[in-house]
DNA sequence: CTCGAATGTATGAAAATTCATTGATACTGG
DNA sequence: CCAGTATCAATGAATTTTCATACATTCGAG
């Protein structure tokens, strides 16, 4: 083999990329009482819309009753909570509280600062060309996923 | 604010392009009697020299005791052996079993091949490059964060 | 040498996650 | 309408991970 699998395999280079870029912001999380899942949820949440409890799930790349088990807690610390959809009995709207927003805020300022801090002086030649093509990525595969469940669906 | 924060943030915009890459090939995991970390263990050591579980647990970017127990159950499997370090009994050497080695063989390939699956027919123009820049930014970081590690135990 | 600090791994209790399933509501064809 | 099926979220038991710490070995100063 001329170089080992790991360094070739995209899906890895990806996660260890997110890894290393991430390191050192943890000990942020804890001291605002987080955990990571607990932090995309609140990040994700703090600029979108209520979300159905699935598809928040989804975003924050976790299984839906691991988001549930975060939610309770969540809501036990006052961030978020669980509204009726209006459309839908079945569904849960996930919203934060305004204490939510108040808590996130300084650490999506601090994860924003980190992240620049930790760019700067990296000699990758277009970050923001990287980015395009990650969300290109991304989105291809969200769009064609859901596709692929849809019809499941109809084949069935 | 002109676009929602986690389309900007980095960290998670590669963790989720690195999930959307792997979408799918789960099932082969769980067919295989592995979980994530457990495939991770094995890919990153069937082409690597014996590690010690402390570099290994950098590597496959789990916390060490997480590491530990997952070498146990391993172990138990037979894909896994600790051998005693020549130069530190404090440390173990951690390699594949030639079972282990037969083990991963077809899930390797299988991930290659998902990989290259997935990747088709994707609109990034120049997928070497991006590979190649995302090594960069792990080394990069690798290097710095191993870096300050070792001026705090200067310092203190 | 020897003592004190540092390092590498393991361990045990607590916490979080996962898997399989349930309960409840919505959709669909007849 | 109604029955059958699909979808959404919650639940409970089992597994895994985490946190803090312990144990053993090595290192370094004097």
């Amino acid at each position: 083999m001329t170089e080992r699998f790991v360094h070739h395999h995209l899906p890895y280079l990806l996660a260890r990329a997110s890894h290393a870029l991430w390191r050192g912001f943890e000990p942020q999380l804890r001291a605002a009482g987080l955990n990571s899942l607990e932090w995309r949820v609140l990040a994700t949440l703090h600029d979108s819309d209520p979300l159905p409890v699935g598809q928040l799930a989804r975003e924050v790349l976790a299984q839906q009753p691991t988001v549930t088990k975060t939610l309770d807690r969540l809501v036990a610390q006052g961030w978020v909570q669980r509204r009726a959809d209006a459309a839908d009995a079945r569904r849960a709207r996930v919203a934060l509280t305004a204490a939510g927003q108040q808590h996130v805020a300084p650490l999506l300022a601090a994860a924003r600062a980190h992240e620049a801090q930790r760019l700067q002086a990296l000699g990758v030649p277009d970050l923001d060309r990287l980015r395009d093509e990650l969300r290109q990525l991304v989105r291809h595969f969200d769009d064609s996923d859901a596709g692929v469940r849809a019809d499941d669906r109809g084949a069935t």
